[in-house]
DNA sequence: AATGGACCTGCCGTC
DNA sequence: GCGCGCAGGTCCATT
């Protein structure tokens, strides 16, 4: 679709919703920029996005977060996991060990996101041996050299993340050259082809499915190993107890268990059982712990944690 | 089952 | 400004 086929609208004439959400339940700063996702900007004071096809902007009021979206119809309470008692989960967790209790401190109001399987995939196949600025980098570049237009609102252009189906039909020097996805355009190419041909319901299915037959089926696609396979249970499909064990987790992993890890490096076994070990002591919602160690020890917060 | 290496570049800490 | 570099890994060949 041209992009002068879509709507121009203004923020000023859309409706506002509100979720009782404030700073110590919900920071947007935190949550849009540690690297679980990779399209929220900040704009005079309020957060602008693109998820699942929605064009969205939020701020916050006091214990209030307010909300506008086009199209209309984005389920904001679902995308920020608001069911999620992160108050009640934090005070219980404080106790578990003084790291945790430490990135809990240091990043009050860090949520986990419940956002488009679809686009997980896809963004998180492209995240291998990266780092979050250039992850940004690439999602941002394929949304505007691919996304279908969704609106104009003041003055400027908001795109959907690329579909399967713009990815597979992408050339490839525009993959390689404006995106820079460098080897991952191969990769991309591959798990877009091996995609289309089974569609969304292979995906969405499995958020239906046992955690581990999840985690073990969604390996199946090209280019999804077991982290990124994580990544996508955790982010996209809704599994709290997913811990995607990337270099950083492996690391304080390492430290946390140590000698119960009886190898060096990160290998498909001992893969599973730092997984283990981190839903053994965190229980089920491990993968927030994740997340807030991953962030604490991604930005230098974790320092003593060194591996015996 | 556990390494070792290749794969594309932009960052970023270190010489 | 670089860099027997490293980065939210995966895959394949060897041992």
């Amino acid at each position: 679709m041209p992009s002068d086929a879509v709507p121009h609208l203004r923020w000023t004439d859309l409706p506002v919703a509100a979720l009782p959400l404030g700073p110590d339940l919900f920071d947007p700063a935190v949550t849009f920029t540690c690297g679980q996702t990779f399209r929220w900007e900040p704009v005079e004071g309020a957060w602008i996005g693109v998820a699942g096809g929605h064009i969205v902007r939020l701020w916050q009021e006091g214990r209030w977060t307010c909300s506008q979206a086009y199209p209309p119809g984005f389920d904001l309470a679902r995308y920020l996991w608001a069911d999620f008692d992160l108050a009640g989960w934090a005070a219980a967790m404080r106790s578990r060990d003084p790291w945790l209790a430490m990135a809990l401190a240091a990043f009050p109001g860090l949520r986990v996101l419940r956002q488009d399987p679809e686009e997980m995939l896809f963004t998180f196949a492209l995240a291998t041996a990266s780092h979050v600025p250039r992850i940004t980098h690439m999602v941002r570049s394929l949304a505007a050299q691919l996304g279908a237009p969704i609106a104009w609102i003041d003055g400027r252009l908001y795109r959907a993340f690329p579909t399967a189906e713009a990815l597979l039909a992408a050339p490839d020097d525009l993959l390689t050259g404006p995106c820079n996805l460098g080897y991952r355009a191969r990769v991309i190419r591959r798990l877009a082809a091996w995609y289309c041909e089974r569609g969304r319901a292979w995906l969405s299915d499995l958020a239906a499915r046992p955690y581990a037959e999840a985690h073990r089926r969604l390996q199946e696609a090209p280019g999804v190993g077991p982290k990124v396979a994580d990544c996508l249970c955790l982010f996209g499909l809704g599994f709290a107890e997913a811990v995607p064990i990337d270099a950083q987790t492996w690391k304080v992993a390492r430290g946390l268990f140590g000698s119960a890890l009886p190898t060096r490096t990160l290998t498909a076994r001992t893969y599973r059982l730092a997984g283990d070990l981190f839903r053994q002591r965190y229980g089920p919602a491990a993968g927030w712990a994740q997340e807030y160690l991953y962030h604490a020890a991604r930005t230098g917060r974790l320092a003593g944690l060194a591996a015996r």
